[in-house]
DNA sequence: ATGTTC
């Protein structure tokens, strides 16, 4: 019996096993690729460039075992969002393309100890209060508007210097991704024009698909872990999407044309020119990384200060202490990354720079980087959907370190471009339509924006999960469901 | 994603 394949016009996957398909390698890759997706989302996925993308991916040097598309992915700056591509530290290169221009784009879900009947009745007042204190939209004005040292000390200490300010407590370093700091950070990496960009957007959720979001739990698949994250069904949590702005993606912007200009011999041998690299040791991987990794932490304040932000949101709509609300971070991950890992690659333990772009960190039980709170059930992932259908916690699959490199989706990807989406939807429709059907509350800068992130541009969250679960990277705990939304 | 076309 001859393999199952699968024909996306011009590029044959062929199928591995269930829910894994394989691009094989040829000509000038390096490795092949693989896809993790159902025939159903590999229908979606076929329509854009990610599949020409993610195998051009392959021939960046020193990628390791398999570049790999997550079940959301779509079409993006050179490197697929959704996109994990392990390169060796040592031989291989770091691609600022394969982090994306919004570094540390991620998401962090805060618990309460509110059900969703206490809320009820009161979803206009806080949708209103989140929307008038939570800075949101293109162009400046956050929580803290800051001068040139203040900047510095954010992008080198990360949530400790927001703890240490009174925009949060220790608790919350705890359940964020390397605790909130990345040690490798340099300012002196970022430029002055970056640094001016961000200086007053620190905690400010931007624009675009970012947003901030009251929820309520609606199941609990998995009691035990959803136990261990203190989740329980009607209760209500807050979700934060958002990224380092326009520091991170004047940085993204700085080293591509840097590295344009200063490695154009791997420039040459790569099929896309977004995907312009720097070798590993070359003083540009080195600076890179170190500015790269300082976006990062400013990206982790500005989610740590809206996130406190929202704590005296609520103490101000429920009139008692956030602290009595028991409005603790759960946990936050970074969706756009890249990081130093060991990983076992045949049987040898390897130094890999693992990108990391639209694609989250899920580490299984029992790994060392896994909080203590949850060592014994895996790392927490937490997965936005779109704003009517829903987002899942996950929890890191005992197959993400065989697999992905300890990996697993990020999102429910965009089935349509955002112009596309403005000549189908009408923001105001959207919004109308929300609130009567589903009783969520949204509350936006721009209508236009409504309209790019309206339901039915998004592919079925569900699903995207459902391939997760059965791959074993990311496995089902819970599922929330929109109550107030509040964007750019 | 983004001082929304360096």
């Amino acid at each position: 019996m001859s393999k199952s394949t699968y024909d996306a016009d011009g590029i044959t996957l062929e199928q591995v096993r269930e829910y894994v398909w394989e691009i094989p390698q040829e000509g000038d890759m390096r490795a092949p690729a693989r896809v993790l997706a159902s025939e159903a989302l590999l229908d979606e996925i076929k329509e854009d460039k990610t599949l020409e993308q993610i195998k051009n991916t392959t021939h960046l040097p020193g990628i390791t075992n398999y570049a790999i598309c997550m079940p959301d992915g779509h079409q993006g700056y050179g490197f697929p969002v959704g996109g994990v591509g392990a390169l060796d530290a040592e031989n291989g290169c770091i691609s600022p393309g394969a982090v994306g221009y919004d570094i540390n784009c991620g998401v962090r879900m805060m618990r309460t100890n509110l059900t969703y009947d206490e809320l009820q009745g009161h979803e206009e007042e806080l949708v209103d209060s989140l929307f008038a204190n939570v800075p949101s939209g293109l162009g400046g004005g956050g929580i803290v508007e800051a001068g040139v040292d203040t900047v510095d000390e954010v992008l080198e200490r990360g949530v400790e210097w927001a703890v240490e300010n009174g925009h949060g407590v220790e608790g919350d370093l705890l359940h964020c991704e390397d605790e909130g700091h990345r040690e490798e950070a340099d300012a002196s990496k970022i430029s002055q024009k970056a640094k001016d960009r961000g200086k007053n957007q620190i905690g400010s959720l931007g624009s675009g698909n970012h947003f901030l979001e009251v929820q309520r739990v609606t199941d609990v698949f998995d009691e035990k872990v959803g136990e261990a994250y203190g989740l329980e069904e009607d209760q209500i949590v807050v979700l934060i999407h958002c990224g380092s702005r326009g520091l991170g993606h004047q940085t993204c912007n700085d080293y591509l044309r840097k590295i344009e200009q200063q490695h154009q011999g791997l420039l040459n041998q790569l099929p896309d020119k977004e995907l312009a690299a720097a070798p590993a040791g070359s003083q540009l991987a080195d600076d890179y990384y170190k500015a790269m990794n300082a976006a990062i932490n400013f990206a982790w304040v500005n989610r740590q200060l809206i996130m406190h932000r929202t704590r005296q949101v609520f103490e101000r709509v429920f009139d008692r202490p956030w602290e009595e609300m028991e409005m603790d971070l759960l946990y936050d991950v970074a969706h756009n990354i890249a990081k130093k890992e060991t990983h076992e690659v045949d049987g040898e333990q390897r130094e890999l720079f693992v990108h990391r772009k639209g694609a989250t960190r899920a580490f299984p039980a029992g790994h060392p980087e896994v909080p203590k709170a949850y060592r014994d059930v895996g790392q927490p992932v937490i997965i936005p959907g779109s704003m009517g259908a829903g987002n899942y916690v996950l929890r890191g699959g005992e197959n993400s370190m065989d697999l992905t490199f300890g990996s697993t989706a990020h999102g429910a990807g965009r089935l349509m471009s955002r112009t596309q989406a403005k000549d189908e939807f009408w923001g105001g429709d959207v919004q109308q339509q929300l609130e009567e059907q589903d009783q969520i509350y949204v509350k936006a800068q721009s209508g236009a924006t409504v309209a790019e992130e309206a339901p039915g541009v998004y592919k079925d969250v569900d699903e995207v999960v459902r391939v997760s679960d059965a791959l074993g990277i990311g496995d089902k705990v819970a599922r929330t469901f929109p109550v107030c939304n509040i964007k750019g």
